[in-house]
RNA sequence: UGGCCUAUGGUGUAAUUGGUAACACGUUUGUUUUUGGUGCAAAAGAGUCUAGGUUCGAGACCUAGUGGGCCAACCA
């Protein structure tokens, strides 16, 4: 029902309208296209979300189809991963297709589009041709081939596809418009000699298609009602259809090329290119390092496929160029793993605690909720001792009344266990705490502020958490003109670090995900090994206590900090208040309007004829505006300001206008 | 000296041309809590880039301007 209600991107809005003007439900067909040469990222998971989520919506197929038309560049190994990761995603492709499926059929086209005068082969240099086709701002000329018999280009390209031809030597163009403006339809390549082994069709041909040739043509052999793209194909839209225009059967369905904006992350990178570079440096472990953006990346960093579905349908889809925050991302898994993670008991940072009014040698097991989000996750035993780890941070010896951690004299909870209190610290020779010693009640029942979290050191297990922060500094690595992205690397972006936790993570197996309370989500890596546990960190908590203590330690005080949130408005200049009260007052009762208007006539006083003269300019319909900047205007004049032509000007206009207050204040000037 | 696309709170998306421009994230506040998490409640923040035009009525349509993006690979 919700699901009905929502309201639909425009892709949605097009495919409603093709319904609604006779297209059947039936003809409905979709497809996402990876090129198999590189691993799919966060980018692509708005594209297959897109398409997929199509199909789902109207029940139709959606083809999973290889862009294999490049043997210099793809792989297998491409498209193994490709195809773990969008069934990892959850979806489900009706056939696994290939462009090179259709080398065949492309050829007898191209053949056909020859001896229809519609294509010829070209056998000059890339650079010639490049000279000749002109720039966006400058018309192309025609090349000397151009003209060729169709005799003669039949020839040559069956002399290409026979592997008779050296790469380089010859290409087969469409025959179009050297001078069209758009760049694509000066006469675009369709196909280029490559002698180079295909994952799929090994040797069998010389010749390998373009994109534009290919993907019109395989949407249509597919009957793919919507092929969906990004943006940046939007000027192949016209080659698209001029390619489809030379083969379409009137009867048939004829595929609709519509472009969406591409997801772009803060402070990450989607180019394959340069995420490869990242890989290939050695910068990351490998593509599915957990700091790449790519869904193995992610996968192995501990996300589900639900958060990240969950995300990419909350991005929406539009047209213009946006920069979704990270912040976002993160959102969408903790949302996700609060609900399913259970929760554990793990020290990162490690200092002592010694109990010292509990019993040397006793042990307990203490009972302790699995998740309390979820009533059937049940309970686990947690052991007990006189000495435990407990967080660095979470002491302090000396700490303000905002702190509600342990210090000195101070209680504390310690989760699932008992109430201590803070005693009295061992130091080591250079000040460092080694040790914290307090004692403990059994009453539980008290009331106080803080709980942490801590491990017993004799049962705890040692285990290596890996700590990941962005990969780069800068909010968009990749758009920096001037500067190469790898400049913004951050050098931090992976912490290994020896944990402890809690003895129930002994047999805790691979990609196992959970919550280490207080701390955050970790799941554990396929690297590790019942020798070795090793724990990712997919995400923190939410932490509003150190967003406090960070704002604290930059010496913002508490009152500023109030301030700056009570409506931002202390400091704000008179005029802009005014204006704000301004465009609030038509709308008002008119018992409010005077109240208003008494208000601006105090802020007035504050104005300067510099603040106000921009705002005689004010576009005619914005009337409270006007108004505000009138009655303002009239302040300034009792006070002793000399009329002049501009302020002749706005009053004259204000005078003709069909607002009755407008007009009214207008003559309450030109009294003066 | 071009063509195409685009412009709505900090971010991302909505809004059969008609009630006070909605939702999510983020921010702030209060509250609950054996996680400074979660939940719950609330607040602040936009007259929709600018100027004209069409219309009884424009965020939406038209024109111009401005800002941003894309287009000159034998890549996709």
């Amino acid at each position: 029902m919700s699901e009905e209600s929502k309201s639909l991107n425009f892709i949605e809005h097009i495919i409603e309208e093709d319904l609604t003007n006779g297209m059947s439900k039936d003809d409905l067909r979709f497809r996402f296209p990876p090129e198999p040469n590189g691993y799919l990222h966060i980018g692509h998971t708005k594209a297959i979300g897109i398409s997929f989520g199509l199909g789902e919506r109207y029940n139709a197929p959606v083809n999973l189809r290889f862009d294999d038309t490049n043997p210099a560049k793809e792989e297998q190994e491409y498209v193994d991963a490709i195809k773990e990761d969008i069934s990892w995603l959850g979806y489900t492709w009706s056939k696994e297709l290939y462009s090179s499926d259709y080398f065949q059929q492309l050829y007898d086209w191209a053949v056909y589009l020859i001896k229809e005068g519609k294509a010829y082969v070209d056998s000059q240099s890339s650079q010639a041709m490049a000279e000749q086709k002109g720039t966006p701002t400058q018309p192309g000329v025609d090349g000397p081939y151009r003209n060729r018999s169709i005799a003669e280009n039949l020839e040559l390209f069956q002399k290409m596809k026979n592997g008779e031809c050296e790469e380089g030597s010859h290409v087969l163009r469409a025959r179009i418009d050297m001078k069209h403006t758009n760049m694509l339809m000066r006469d675009p390549l369709m196909y280029r000699v490559l002698k180079k082994h295909h994952h799929r069709t090994g040797n069998d041909w010389c010749i390998y298609p373009m994109y534009d040739w290919t993907h019109g043509e395989s949407d249509y052999l597919e009957r793919i009602s919507h092929s969906l793209c990004s943006l940046e194909f939007k000027p192949h839209r016209e080659l698209y259809d001029w390619f489809l225009d030379q083969v379409v059967a009137s009867d048939t369905i004829r595929p609709k090329q519509r472009e969406f904006a591409r997801l772009n992350l803060s402070y990450t990178i989607m180019s394959k290119r340069k995420l490869l570079k990242l890989v290939e440096d050695n910068i990351v472990s490998g593509w599915d390092d957990p700091r790449m953006p790519t869904i193995s990346g992610l996968r192995r960093r501990g996300y589900t496929p639900n958060a990240i579905r969950k995300f990419v349908e909350t991005v929406g889809v539009a047209k213009r160029d946006n920069v979704i925050d990270v912040a976002l991302l993160e959102f969408c898994i903790r949302e996700d793993l609060n609900k399913t993670a259970p929760r554990v008991m793990a020290v990162l940072d490690p200092v002592k605690l010694v109990i010292t009014n509990y019993p040397e040698g006793k042990e307990e097991w203490l009972e302790a909720e699995n998740n309390q989000e979820d009533d059937s996750a049940g309970f686990r035993k947690v052991p007990f001792s006189r000495e435990l780890y407990i967080e660095r941070d979470d002491f302090k010896e000396q700490a303000s009344s905002n702190y509600f951690r342990l210090t000195l004299g101070k209680e504390v909870r310690l989760k699932n266990a008992y109430i201590i209190k803070g005693e009295r610290v061992v130091k080591d020779a250079a000040g460092n705490i080694t040790e914290i010693h307090c004692t403990y009640t059994e009453d539980t029942s008290k009331k106080v502020k803080g709980t942490l979290h801590w491990v017993s050191i004799k049962h705890a297990i040692k285990a290596e958490v890996r700590e990941y922060d962005r990969l780069f500094m800068d909010e968009s690595p990749d758009a920096h003109p001037e500067k190469d992205f790898m400049e913004f690397l951050n050098p931090e972006s992976l912490k290994i670090i020896t944990a402890y936790v809690e003895p129930s993570l002994k047999d805790a197996k691979i990609g196992e995900r959970y919550q280490f309370q207080r701390l955050g989500y970790f799941n554990v890596d396929k690297d590790s090994s019942a020798e070795k546990l090793m724990f990712n960190k997919t995400v923190g908590l939410r932490d509003s206590w150190a967003k406090e203590s960070q704002s604290v330690g930059s010496g913002e005080k508490q009152s500023e900090k109030q301030s700056k949130a009570q409506n931002n408005q202390p400091q704000r200049k008179a005029i802009d208040i005014i204006q704000q009260l301004g465009k609030k007052y038509t709308n008002l009762p008119e018992e409010k309007q005077l109240k208003t208007k008494a208000e601006i006539q105090e802020h007035a006083k504050n104005v300067s004829y510099d603040d106000l003269h921009p705002w005689f300019n004010t576009a005619a319909k914005k009337v409270g505006t006007r108004i505000a900047t009138m009655i303002t205007l009239r302040v300034l004049l009792e006070q002793g300001l000399d009329k002049n032509e501009d302020i002749n000007t706005f009053v004259a206009s204000g005078l003709e206008d069909t607002n009755e207050a407008l007009v009214t204040e207008s003559k309450n000037i030109s009294r003066l």
